[in-house]
DNA sequence: TTGACATTCAAACGATCGTTTAATACAAAC
DNA sequence: GTTTGTATTAAACGATCGTTTGAATGTCAA
């Protein structure tokens, strides 16, 4: 049987590919000093030396899980949001901020993702280094920008921008906190983080959010 | 002239203070694991065997961070918003958030203190050591329940105690995420953390979180 | 089979890590 | 002056770090 070129194996960087996969955990749990090149490439079950072989260096290493990694898982997080919205007639506020409490807490990525995704990001806000940059530029500051493109027609014209930006800051805090504090929230309130918890949570957030956004809304038409 | 005992020099112990002061720093903002034991000793200005003599190794230096800086300094935010409410006739719940935010965001310690204290934290979050549970159990969890005290007057019986504690939650999260996001913030808003933008944001935190909670009113009582 | 190329591997490099040691400096007590 | 105990110092320990090296292995085309 001859083999055809389209079934070839993707000649496949698999272990590049485990490399990102397990040293984005890694990094993620202890921190990018914390974890040594040994312990990456055990974890992804190669040579000490294919960190160096397929991205030159550590740090490297560390930037190539932001865009080949976080970035994308946000872009996933964001068109899952998107969908929601488009699948709906009229969008309310509520709608959206629905659509991004579920997007980011009931998504497309598992729980173990979310944590350590959200870990890895305050990792860096504490100690930034070129992914934060990047990754605001490409990804927060563009979703922020459309979702205030998106709740603006529903309030008031004039309402201040900081304002808006202030409600937006507020919604989205509660949203990632219930995503990476679950430790502390499981231990405070003696509650895992089963699904009907979760579920329990979003609805909390949509309504705890919108009635903020609503008295902002009288408070300005008064 | 004789000298008395109670004038005499506390020892001082003030190469102690001094690690303690720059390691929580350091630590807050490079993580543990990333802080050398010559980078402390070096920004303290004291013999590299300093932190085994005062504290037996690195890893006991972290946890005396903790005890004798970390829980401290929650206790005097904690006195500061103690003091805030007792100061007035009537308490509220909008006397109560403000109390807090301002005791976290505008109380007694400085912008620098509060950014590292939070790191300190957040690490704390995404990798757990037995500074975690000590502090939950010693500031966290005792701090939940008494909010949990103050608002509950004010509220319906029938509220359910899972969304007071939902409540008291996203309430904090917006408190804390203006603490610690700052340099998100300041990047998408293009806003600097002056005093007077700090003072819109706990305006902002204490109308958004009252009116949430009062429309957790309003549905329980319908 | 041969050659070219991509990947994996074991071994070693110098640097830096946390920690230990033993000597020294210094002040108060006798 | 001697003793006592605390505090500081320089030097060294073995372990581990990120990275480099060069050989071994596998794969596919010629």
């Amino acid at each position: 049987m001859e083999e055809t070129t389209s079934v070839k194996q993707p000649v496949t960087d698999n272990t590049r590919e485990r490399l990102l996969d397990r040293s984005e955990i890694l990094f993620a749990h202890k921190g990018f000093a914390a974890v040594s090149v040994r312990e990456i490439t055990g974890s992804a079950n190669c040579n000490l030396s294919a960190v160096n072989y397929y991205f030159g260096n550590k740090m490297n290493l560390y930037i190539s899980v932001f865009k080949e990694r976080w970035i994308p898982r946000m872009k996933q997080v964001r068109q899952y949001a998107d969908d929601y919205l488009s699948s709906r007639q009229t969008i309310g506020i509520s709608d959206i901020i629905r659509a991004f409490a579920k997007a980011f807490l009931d998504g497309p990525i598992t729980d173990e993702e979310r944590i350590y995704h959200f870990h890895l990001m305050q990792r860096e806000i504490a100690h930034p280094t070129e992914a934060l940059k990047m990754v605001v530029d490409e990804i927060i500051h563009p979703m922020h920008k459309d979702i205030r493109g998106l709740i603006k027609p529903s309030l008031p014209e004039n309402l201040s921008s900081e304002k808006l930006a202030l409600s937006i800051f507020t919604t989205i805090s509660m949203i990632l906190y219930f995503g990476f504090a679950q430790p502390v929230i499981s231990l405070v309130m003696d509650q895992k983080f089963d699904p009907a918890f979760k579920s329990r949570v979003i609805d909390h957030i949509v309504s705890f959010a919108m009635n903020g956004i609503n008295g902002l809304k009288k408070e300005e038409t008064v």
